[in-house]
DNA sequence: CATGAATGAGTCTTCATTCAT
DNA sequence: AATGAATGAAGACTCATTCAT
């Protein structure tokens, strides 16, 4: 019947994970097709007929994460009330996502780092969305007179970046532990809602104070 | 003698330089060596004949640009009295550097999403060494009574992640201006202290408020 | 059962159509299976299930294009009289088979092209056979008085040559009809038997001349 | 000195002559770059370094030949004064290419059938180019009154078509030996210029006779 | 020191063909 | 008979690196 269909379901879902891991591990250009492939268990040819090409499963490991991410982020948004709870679930969707796919970190880095030179435009859009959700937050919150003015990109970016920033150095603080003294390990590698928790009390201080 | 000292000091300098461009803008794979010769103006063989292969030129690029970096960071934060006034310093001195060496960041970036596989141990016990004075600096605050009691790793690399992707996501966000609406193109774009200003202005709220 | 056999012959027939357009049109190397299967409304498993393979459809095309080709043309030569209507009657059955088959001349031209390598036996039986009617038309013309002494070899294929470059070029023609000005499109392209009667002037006057 | 030129000089001409019998062998869609590479004895990047890709290397191969072709005609026809001593010279003109260059008749013919699918432009305006002296000719020999009407493209492509036929037939007519009699191997098929004549012959009396 | 030609091992992509259902 | 997924062997093109002058 549809053992066809999940044969190819679980051939697409292959090629996508491997490619996530690998585009993670290398870059964009590091990343090598053949390697995905092997990888992935599937046959090279396989990739260009489900996918299309290099450029193309890029495209689709990042847009199938972030644009999932944005529709729940708006989703748990909207099923908040209070401004504070909006950015409680903002950081929590966040921290979903970086839990779920690991990896979408490492490759919006390289992204960022090379001026967007491989971003598709729809996962711009992507980003643009969560953006806007996190500003209109904001600005619902200081029209409240809860929230102090500030600036919702600078925010965001503090939250995005100093999440990425701190995940992503974990390997390079253990690999250095014995300059990094008590900062090498510690509770936040492991478990990322103690690290969310302390970003948002940060932010939430950053918000609310007088 | 010396003119040909000179010209050889010279034509080393080009190389470095434009490779550290075009390394920060593609990356260590995305980076031909062709391109580098072609910008910076010498033959494609010289690089070869002056510095060896591409991959000792990275080094040399990476070297060259952090050892002069961490330094100017401890001076700076010293000159400060009260705990408010050094943290001012702190951000101060990430300012400066990134406008000395705008490439920096590109690099680091990638090469913190790489894992840190390239990163010599001296830039790693600068880093070490900033973490350990921002952290004296809140500790000493929160002894005081000044300071609530935050995180120093998560608050240092929030600045640090913050910033890098405030400014890394400039072209980013201008590419796609049409999705990124008012944030496409702002003051702290142009102006890297104004942008110092609101990550200041964040932190501070976060570590003082009540 | 005749309704099976009628698909599968109908099936069949889709394929061969099809692939003498795109053999015409891209010659062996450059026609795709895939693009002949798509066009043809055929699964290209089908293609190899009734066929065989690549080769085979295009011997299977060639015979069957070709093998109805040359019995008509001796007919109506036949059933002239004059040396001069004999003239018409084989530019005229040149006409009529290319008005018939116009994917043979594109298949013809490479195959000549590549020195005949595809061409099976019987087809060049047919041309011998073409060239030893016009060769007795002419000698005949000239044993009369009323024809020069014509090289008939050399003749034929200046017909043959001229008609198959005349059709041939149009789209080449169309195409630059900038460069080709007034001979990008005419009459003689659209009216084969304006081209014909063309030929046919250029022929008698060069047989009857003084 | 300029040593290195003629390394280079010798290494191009290696690779468009190649490039030329393999075109004319396979066509454009059939040839392998690699194979031209080998045979011509070269390297394969070389041909990416000193033409470009395979279509810039088509086209070399063809404007190289026929943007001189069009050239020289233009010069044998201005040297000649007479409408009979023109077409004469224009036909001196095709048998010199064709001499020269044994392989081009084999590419045009098969460009010609797929529709000039991969001439370039330039060859294009070649080829009008020699078009426009062939229509001149005949229309300055109508105009003195030596010539009669005939359409010049049809002429042109009856000359082309025949001489292209009959050379390329030869192989054929050879393999069919016993089905061609008289007609497989001939003195035209050695001599270009018994063609020639026996092709002036046709024309001239086709354009003069009553 | 400097140059431009040369090399060989990839890299992405395509395509004829086969397999499982 | 029919379909869509799978395969492996190329194919065009690139790029770090070296050589000859």
């Amino acid at each position: 019947m549809n053992a066809r269909e999940n044969r190819k379901k679980e051939t697409v879902r292959r090629i996508i994970d491997t490619a996530a891991r690998i585009f993670a591990e290398s870059g964009y250009e590091g990343a090598r097709v053949d390697q995905i492939a092997d990888r992935a268990g599937v046959n090279k040819a396989m990739i260009y007929y489900h996918i299309g090409n290099k450029k193309a499963l890029y495209t689709r490991v990042l847009h199938d994460v972030l644009g999932a991410t944005a529709a729940r982020m708006a989703d748990n948004i909207n099923g908040a009330v209070t401004p504070v709870e909006k950015i409680r679930a903002y950081i929590l969707s966040i921290g979903q996502t970086l839990e779920a796919h690991p990896h979408l970190l490492h490759i919006m880095m390289r992204e960022l780092a090379s001026g967007g030179s491989h971003l598709p435009e729809i996962v711009a859009g992507d980003l643009a969305s969560i953006i806007g959700q996190i500003s209109g937050i904001i600005k619902q919150g200081h029209r409240q007179g809860e929230f102090k003015d500030v600036d919702p990109l600078v925010l965001h970016l503090m939250v995005m970046g100093g999440i990425s920033y701190y995940k992503v150095s974990h390997p390079v603080r253990l690999k250095y532990s014995a300059l990094m003294g008590e900062y090498a390990n510690r509770k936040s590698d492991e478990n990322v809602f103690d690290l969310l928790g302390k970003v948002e009390k940060i932010i939430l201080s950053a918000l609310i104070g007088p």
